[in-house]
DNA sequence: AATGTTTGTTAGTAAAGTTAACTAACAGTC
DNA sequence: GACTGTTAGTTAACTTTACTAACAAACATT
């Protein structure tokens, strides 16, 4: 019974620890404190985080240099001791640049403060420009964003629909007919500014985790002329094997057909609950039947069929929140409660009893604010 | 338009590093390195790794001294310069112990070496016994089995059924009566061991990502008396908000009723395609058709009714490995190929280029081999 | 005015990595 | 057979980072 040589094939491989990497961690650790938690003063920070006031001194003196930790002056809480010195995030003097790509009709960008705030906006609207054209579009919205930012810029963000990967290099996007645009490498050389590019219902879902409603186990579905998703598992973003996570609009649903989807096969979510299908079900009122009738019944079952999608995910992922977003017009509390109640009675909900079903806090700020906190993440490891 | 004073309820709370830690995952890295890759010398662990060589003496000299790793000798290849010393795992010299309590008719333990090979069995058979009568067997179990042990044993994994929480703790395991069960301590307590207790088929994906086929975007079925499932996003495993994750068995299959389920809904997948079910069908064979007709008809049923539910999942975490395993009689290679079909019918397959469903290297040691992958990485850093 | 508390800093130490330089042990060459 | 070059592993000194201990500053309370 001789063990076998060991040539395993496990694939998780790390890379090594110096202590310059630990520093960047408890740079970071403060700034989540701060960011968190608000303006509050060393030894606070200290009994925060576990680690001693020199060291959080250290620490706030070089995120100070950096620029991005400010000093506000002493606290005027009357108690015993020196005075405390109040310290927060750079909140006022630093701003991050969003550009939201997932509206087909218009481009949208901003400049935003560090809570996800727009302070500017700006726009495009499109002819369906596709490729080069589109590109040089975005190229041209982010330069007037980023002209209109009145303080330090820490980053731009993008969200746009089609498959990202880790780089940014968009590996498809049939809606501006990309295929492996390196959208990061365009916008960084042109800007010089670090720039991180995501699919927009990762962007969505990171948002609304850490500006609207969501724990670390949710999802958000986003509705429009798709039907897209971003999920986070324990905090983190998945992205899959071939970053192709979120891809739900292709998805059969049930067993009974249904309508011939542009993609060739029958019953695909997004022939049921997209936005223009739900539009052209509108449309189709048979005879006899009142228009809110009708209403009801087809949101109901855009509802169900949704629901039927993301059972097995919910159950499975045992995710806590399913936040949706979309147009007010169509998303409402109505379309929620079918949609919870489906949910329910088609997994073993006792197990989840916290599940909430919910709608975007700010749909259509979402992927702006969910760009900014890609950026807040991977610049000052906030988030 | 003045920032929010930031109260932001982000989730994200790491704990401070301090450079202790930094030395631990030093540590494990190395112990990573000569698991996947066999004996090697501290030179080629500097190169493999990018610690300097002193840094590497200095972290196998800790591990030499704690047992982890031993020197083998100056390796014999002909070549310039000083012979190097091979050091490796100790893999001979430390010992695993595994439980495994998925199969509701007999409990199994074993004793096992650092690469999973299974060097000693004890087996218990069962009478439905519950609550304290059962966790009594899995104690004397677990006792016969370390007493068979040869070597100095790292730790004890326990794969069950069930919901278990990240502590150990058995929320509820309906097959033993379970009820919030500490097994991690009763087991500790008794044997002062490194112990840790994890769900079945979470267990099963892990050994089935570090010893057989599977990459970091994979899920195992488990199909038994019931059906459940791990899942690993990007090489770590879900656990879920209540830690409920993988749960599969109760999740309603497609828009057509279906039989109904010991829980009360109808068509839930469990009663589609768990052991007990398809036996059932198999025995219900209408006048006429041949056995093997009969067969194939329900086996094509149940790997669609498994797709049906499993497409979304795939679709949305992009799954790159979907393992399947269970008993041999049934879960064979038509049963792949027809689930294959089925998924790729109802997806947007072209984005998963490497998708693959498998069956289980080794299903019958699945759950005792990741019951020790857990305990490999929880103790020594490794898989 | 004396006492106690709290804040933030200074000084020195321990841990964990680095670079530079060394010894040991080998193969190949003149 | 001595010399040269190469590779492995160790020793020594330095850097980074966080720690503990001690201190001065600034306040409230007695």
């Amino acid at each position: 019974m001789t063990s076998t040589s060991g040539t395993r094939r496990s694939m998780t491989r790390r890379t090594a620890s110096l202590p310059s990497h630990g520093r960047e961690h408890n740079l970071a650790l403060v700034l989540q404190h701060l960011y968190a938690q608000g303006p509050m003063s060393r030894a606070d920070l200290s009994r925060a985080s576990g680690l001693t006031r020199v060291t959080i001194s250290d620490l706030v003196t070089e995120l100070m240099s950096r620029g991005h930790v400010i000093e506000l002056g002493t606290s005027n809480a009357s108690r015993p001791g020196k005075p405390s010195i109040l310290v927060d995030i750079n909140r006022k003097g630093l701003q991050i640049i969003g550009v939201d790509l997932a509206d087909s009709a218009v481009m949208r960008a901003a400049v935003m403060d560090l809570d996800g705030n727009v302070l500017t906006r700006v726009e495009l609207e499109t002819n369906d420009e596709k490729g080069e054209a589109a590109t040089a579009q975005v190229i041209d919205l982010t330069g007037q964003a980023i002209a209109a930012a009145t303080e330090r810029i820490i980053g731009i963000g993008v969200g746009t629909p089609g498959i990202v990967n880790n780089d940014g290099l968009i590996l498809t996007a049939p809606n501006f007919g990309w295929t492996n645009v390196d959208l990061h490498r365009e916008i960084h050389e042109r800007f010089s500014l670090p720039t991180h590019v995501l699919n927009d219902a990762d962007g969505a879902v990171m948002g609304e985790h850490t500006f609207g409603n969501g724990s670390a186990h949710m999802m958000l579905v986003k509705l429009g002329r798709g039907v897209g998703c971003g999920t986070l598992v324990n905090g983190v973003r998945v992205r899959g094997a071939n970053a192709a996570s979120g891809e739900l609009g292709h998805v059969i649903v049930g067993t009974d057909q249904g309508p011939l989807c542009i993609c060739g096969k029958h019953g695909c979510l997004e022939s049921w609950v997209s936005i223009p299908s739900i539009r052209r079900a509108l449309a189709q009122r048979p005879e006899g039947i009142s228009p809110e009738e009708h209403r009801a019944k087809i949101m109901q079952q855009a509802a169900e069929r949704l629901g039927i999608v993301l059972a097995p995910i919910v159950s499975v992922l045992d995710i806590q929140d399913l936040v949706i977003a979309g147009p007010a017009r169509f998303v409402d509390d109505q379309l929620l409660a079918a949609l919870q109640e489906t949910i329910t009675a088609r997994t073993n909900a006792s197990q989840r009893p916290n599940f909430t079903v919910q709608l975007s806090e700010n749909p259509d700020d979402i992927v702006l604010r969910g760009a900014a906190v890609n950026v807040l993440f991977n610049e000052l490891g906030v988030a």
